[in-house]
DNA sequence: ACGACCTCCTGACAGC
DNA sequence: TGCTGTCAGGAGGTCG
């Protein structure tokens, strides 16, 4: 399931699949991922059809596809969204929810989600930045990410630092995989509290966000199983230090890996480097 | 305003 | 085999 570095690889994959390609035809094939178009799946298809794509931009683990009249298509691919390319008339792979056909008659983009927590809405005007992700932050790739305002904001919250470091719109991007990862590099217990941390150390915290997630865009991505695909069908190469890692030795002291369930899922931690206090 | 909690879905898997 | 329970990387809405 896709955090920064997934969805970047998706971005890109589109980026050079579908930039300046006019949609010749759109089927909805659940109405569910688009649900949050006011005019249903018909109304989505309809509002779609001959318009181009221009090149998809991305925050955080938001996706939008702007279109050269100004508007947007905004997509989030939860935890088990797809875009895959497939030659017009393939059949479908299981789960296929939304297909787009072009007028140059090349490949259908479409869009898989076996849980379908994400989905596809129209923004109007958000080429620029769509309205519905205004309160997302920007995430540590953006040129204009400001560290210290992230540090500043992260620091006033009174809570456990993985919460503030999952909340999206204090810095976005890192999920809960990627939190794991930075933690342990930072040899930081996910529950400490925000505020008793020095500005450096938070400072320090999201460089190490910064680095794993650049790391895992290298590798393509991270991936455990076959619910995180670029747009050919490949999952990613990353490897990882904690997450998913539980009573194996952890790699920088050999105490093995602790699993808590925390906030509905699963924190990885070593107990020696990452005490609580 | 902020933080904690609940919920939307499908599917894989373990255990009985 | 087939049931039930658990788990999965997200985020918006609600409530206190």
């Amino acid at each position: 399931m896709p955090e920064l570095p997934e969805v970047e690889v998706v971005r890109r994959g589109l980026a050079a699949a579908l930039t300046g390609r006019r949609i010749s035809r759109v089927d909805v094939l659940h109405p569910r991922p688009v649900r949050r178009h006011p005019d249903g799946p018909e109304g989505f298809a309809a509002a779609l059809t001959g318009r181009t794509f221009a090149e998809p931009r991305r925050r955080g683990k938001y996706l939008w596809l702007p279109l050269t009249d100004g508007d947007a298509v905004l997509a989030h691919l939860g935890m088990s969204g797809q875009f895959r390319l497939d030659p017009p008339g393939a059949p479908d792979v299981r789960n296929t929810r939304i297909r787009f056909a072009f007028a140059d008659a090349g490949r259908e983009v479409r869009f898989v989600d076996q849980r379908m927590f994400g989905g596809l809405s129209l923004a109007p005007g958000g080429a620029e930045l769509p309205a519905e992700i205004a309160h997302i932050g920007r995430d540590p790739f953006d040129p204009e990410f400001d560290l210290d305002e992230s540090v500043r904001r992260i620091r006033r919250r009174r809570t456990g630092i993985k919460r503030a470091l999952l909340d999206q719109t204090l810095v976005s991007g890192i999920g809960n995989i990627y939190a794991d990862e930075a933690l342990w590099r930072a040899r930081l217990h996910y529950d400490r509290p925000a505020e008793r941390l020095s500005a450096a150390r938070v400072r320090e915290l999201l460089g190490h966000a910064h680095d794993v997630m650049a790391g895992a865009l290298a590798q393509g991505g991270t991936s455990f199983d076959e619910l995180y695909v670029d747009v050919n069908g490949s999952s990613g190469r990353m490897t990882l230090d904690v997450y998913g890692r539980e009573g194996r030795p952890c790699k920088r002291c050999g105490t093995p890996i602790v699993r808590e369930r925390f906030m509905n899922r699963s924190s990885h931690f070593c107990p020696v480097c990452q005490r609580k206090r």
